[in-house]
DNA sequence: TTGAAAGCGCTAACAG
DNA sequence: CTGTTAGCGCTTTCAA
């Protein structure tokens, strides 16, 4: 609680002084350095950062946006990019938005107000130019999510697009013709990419598309629990079903066992994020993996080269990092047996 | 980028009328607020928090410590202690201490530093005493963990004793006897108490106890599956394992089917935590449910009364609270007929 | 190598 | 109801 002037005052020297051999100390002698040192020591003195903040202008913090910290993604990423932030002497202030524009807006100004250095948002609700408004000058935005969205921004991109894609192939490769789709929410872009995947790999494959295979869920387990009961009412029951999320797979496979319906014989299952559950549970799911922790690394890095480099605003060339989902095969779909039942 | 000097010269009025309609505009005359109020939006003002902070000696951020982002008890707890600070207008500052005494220490510090207005600390490695050092007086801190550990802090506890008697005593009543532990980390006191509770179990109902029977394991998945391949090589085998968290009891369900061993009908096998996860493996897991949203729920109320009451360093009587651990029973011990079965 | 002094942006007496 | 002014704790010219 002790401050910088009673310090300088008992070590009988400016506050300059003191300043000084917290900042810079090669400019103090080292008597006075030392002295002042012992002063702070029995004082038990620390800089007041809010104060240091103001001065300098600066926090040594920067701050990172979830959607929603439940999901085991987004500890994932928060995990990547706290491992640079700590790296570079920064504290992480993280803020779940919980998917909402309104607490995400909140969020972001008040984030700016405490004027963080820097901020990494995910999977946004925000337009680019909703963002800007609220974003200052001084202060880098790094987007995760989708780039062609948010021009002007460092931007770390992954192509939902292709993952669904994949994910369908894959299916369609197996032999599965009718194949359905549990889509994400759709304002997520995240969600709309993956079904566009989706359609695409059908049609490319000269598949039907059928708007009944496809329904909507959102991001959690009872939400693809409830899918499935939807799905199996159809007749004929589809073949396969690409999930736009594990946790939603996993809902929709304990459905799909409380119905007794045997997964991969009867319906085969492909999820998409590779969360670590995927990997647990029977059988184990096959899915698109998403290099989480990576896009968490990458985004940090690329905010502080922004940071450190300054001149975020100048309409320099912003960087685009575009990280490759791929197929994780696992036992969910059936394999080499099933393919090469399907091809004799 | 305006502030507050720069809007009280384009308005016409002094700074502190400008401070009043952002604090107290109940004391502006409505034809004055509303003029400053046009300017303030003409200049896209928004206040300096940090300022703000420094004035007030206020931040409107509490910050909560957690050991291990990735592990999915801790993003609940996250999730409780936010719906409150959010509903007080807080922000939350969660911080990633790996469960490394250093960074804990560090990021204490570099909170009291920053002048947050609380913090709650989970399954803290530091003593009272160190917690009480880097303290600063202003600042509240709850813990959330064992309280007679925490003297002088208010505190939210579960009872890891009492969890892991009641997941023993249950395997003992199905009439397991040879029952193995996976215990956790050994420098985590609920890991200790949780062991601690296997024995009680096991000496009050008389059963031998066996070292050779107790491994230990981290946190981890991966944990949990090597700590069952060493509890294999045992003979006889174990009847039924007490693992001492859902994750290493998933990793040890994983090992258990690699090895060709009947989950529950072979080898009997009891969870800890009731994370979401254990109720979509194969079998469900059986475990200790901890009452985790409502831990954050409760020690952030806990911590708002104290920030409110202040006084909280004073000898002031501390808060315990205890939320009780509660068995949830499915599939993985064997039940009705594994009960008959033995009974008959 | 050091000190005096002017801010950083805001709030809160106090006096009108 | 409004303005003047003195800080909050720290950093950084500028002079010495």
């Amino acid at each position: 609680m002790a401050n910088i002037r009673e310090v300088a005052k008992e070590a009988g020297v400016s506050v300059a002084t003191v300043s000084r051999v917290l900042n810079h100390p090669e400019f103090v002698s080292p008597a006075t350095k030392e002295q002042v040192l012992a002063i702070m020591k029995e004082l038990d003195f620390s800089p007041n950062n809010l104060a240091r903040g103001l001065a300098l202008n600066k926090t040594y913090t920067i701050a990172l946006l979830i959607p929603n910290i439940m999901n085991p993604l987004y500890p994932e990423i928060a995990k990547g990019v706290e491992d640079v932030a700590h790296k570079h002497g920064y504290n992480l202030l993280l803020c779940n938005t919980e998917q909402d524009r309104k607490k995400e807006k909140d969020y972001l100004s008040l984030l700016m107000n405490r004027k963080v250095d820097g901020c990494i948002v995910t999977s946004s609700l925000l337009s680019p130019d909703e963002i800007r408004e609220i974003q200052k000058e001084t202060v880098p935005i790094v987007v995760i999510g989708r780039c062609q969205n948010n021009p002007g921004f460092h931007c770390v991109f992954t192509d939902y697009i292709k993952g669904g894609f994949t994910a369908t192939s894959y299916l369609i490769e197996l032999g599965y013709a009718r194949i359905a789709h549990i889509g994400g929410p759709e304002f997520l872009y995240e969600s709309r990419d993956k079904t566009e995947g989706y359609r695409k790999a059908l049609i490319e494959n000269g598949l039907p598309l059928d708007d009944t295979l496809i329904v909507e869920a959102d991001n959690e387990i009872e939400s693809g629990y409830l899918a499935v009961k939807k799905l199996l009412r159809l007749s004929p029951r589809p073949e396969a079903i690409f999930a736009s999320s594990d946790l939603v797979a996993i809902g929709a496979l304990d459905a799909l066992k409380t119905e007794g319906v045997k997964v991969p014989e009867e319906i085969a299952l492909v999820g998409f994020d590779n969360i670590k559950m995927a990997a647990f549970v029977e059988p184990k799911l096959t899915t698109v993996a998403i290099p989480v922790h990576r896009m968490g690394l990458t985004a940090a890095r690329l905010l502080f080269d922004a940071m450190e480099g300054g001149d975020t605003t100048r309409g320099r060339p912003f960087q685009e990092i575009d990280l490759k989902p791929k197929l994780i095969v696992r036992k969910s779909c059936g394999h080499e047996d099933r393919i090469r039942e399907i091809f004799s």
